[in-house]
DNA sequence: CTAATTTCAGTCTGACTGAAATAC
DNA sequence: CGTATTTCAGTCAGACTGAAATTA
C-alpha cells in the first residue's frame, strides 16, 4: 500500500505527497460557496435585501401563502430567523402577515404584489450572479454542475435536515 | 386575490414560475456546503482539530515551512485567525513556531513529526467524510464534481481572492 | 394538562476590520 | 520616516438554542 494514495492528476510527483488542499472536495465546495455567497450577499445589498428575503418570496410564489413554520420549512430559514425576514419584508410592502382565522397562533404571510415586483427584480438580479458565478462553465457544464448539486442536496437534504 | 399564484408544485406549469429555489445554483451551492461543512466540522471535533488545522498542515507539508503571512495566503486563513490556529497547533505539539533569523519580523511555521501523524490521521478521516458528502454520485461524477469546482475556483480565486 | 406557533434573548462560529507592537 | 509582520480586540452575519407568551 506504499503507493496507493499517489494516483490522481499529478504531473508526475512519485512522494506521496498529492496536492490535498486542491483536490479536497469539501475544501472546492466551502470555496467556491463562500465565493458565491459574497456575491450574492453584495448584489443582494444593492437592493437592500438579502439571501432569506428572496428564498421567502421565491416560496410564497410558488407554493403560495403559508404559516412562519411552513415558510420555515420549505425555505429553511430557521424560525428565529424567519421573524426578522417576515418584519423586514413587511415593512416595506412586500408581504402581508395577518392571523390565520382557523388557528389564531399562527400567522398567515401572503406576498403582495409589491412583493410580486421585487421577487421579480431580484431574480433578474441573482441571473446575473448567477452568470458571473459559473461564468468559466460552458452551458451543458453549468447544467451538469447544477444536477450533481440537485442529488448531493436530495440524498443529504431528505436525511438530515429537518424537512418533513 | 386573483389566482395568477396558482401554479404550483405540478410538473407541467407552462407558467413563468419556474422552481426557482430548487433551481438556483447559488443557492445549491450554499446548502449543499452548508451540509458539507457540518458533516467536515463534526468529524475534526472527534480528533479535537478544525478545519483551519487541517489547512495549515497539508500546506506545511505539501510547500514546506513558511511565515505566517505565507501561510495564510496559501490556505486562506485570515491572518487573525491563523494565530490562534497555529497556538493550537504549537500547544499539541503539531508545529513549532520560531522567529525568522534573516527578518525577525517574522516567525517560521514549521511542521513536526507528530504535526504529521496528526495530518495523516486527519487525512483519512476527511477521505471518510468525503466518501459520505459524495456519497450519491458514482466515481466518475465524483471526478466530475471535483473538475468542475476546480475551475470555478481557478476563475474566481486568481482574480478575487487576496492570492499573490 | 400537553402541544404547537411565534417571538425574543442570547450563544457560537467563521470571516473580517483596525490598530498596536515590533522589526525592517 | 514609511512599510511589513504578528497579534489582539472587536464587529458582523448566519445558524442555532432555550424559553416566554399565546392559543389549541
Amino acid at each position: 500500500m506504499s503507493s496507493s494514495a499517489s494516483d490522481m492528476t499529478g504531473p508526475g510527483d512519485g512522494e506521496a505527497t498529492p496536492a490535498r488542499l486542491r483536490n479536497r472536495p469539501t475544501r472546492l465546495l466551502a470555496l467556491v460557496a463562500l465565493h458565491s455567497d459574497r456575491l450574492v450577499t453584495e448584489g443582494l445589498a444593492g437592493l437592500e435585501a438579502r439571501r432569506w428575503h428572496y428564498a421567502a418570496l421565491a416560496s410564497l410564489q410558488e407554493f403560495g401563502p403559508a404559516s412562519q413554520t411552513e415558510l420555515s420549512r420549505r425555505t429553511r430559514i430557521h424560525r428565529s430567523d424567519l421573524v426578522a425576514v417576515i418584519n423586514e419584508l413587511a415593512e416595506r410592502g412586500f408581504v402581508e402577515r395577518a392571523p390565520d382565522p382557523a388557528d389564531r397562533r399562527r400567522n398567515v404571510i401572503t406576498m403582495t404584489p409589491q412583493g410580486r415586483g421585487h421577487l421579480h427584480r431580484l431574480d433578474d438580479l441573482l441571473a446575473t450572479i448567477e452568470d458571473d458565478v459559473l461564468a468559466p462553465l460552458a452551458p451543458a457544464e453549468r447544467l451538469q454542475f447544477t444536477e450533481l448539486l440537485t442529488r448531493l442536496l436530495d440524498h443529504h437534504g431528505r436525511s438530515c435536515f429537518r424537512d418533513a
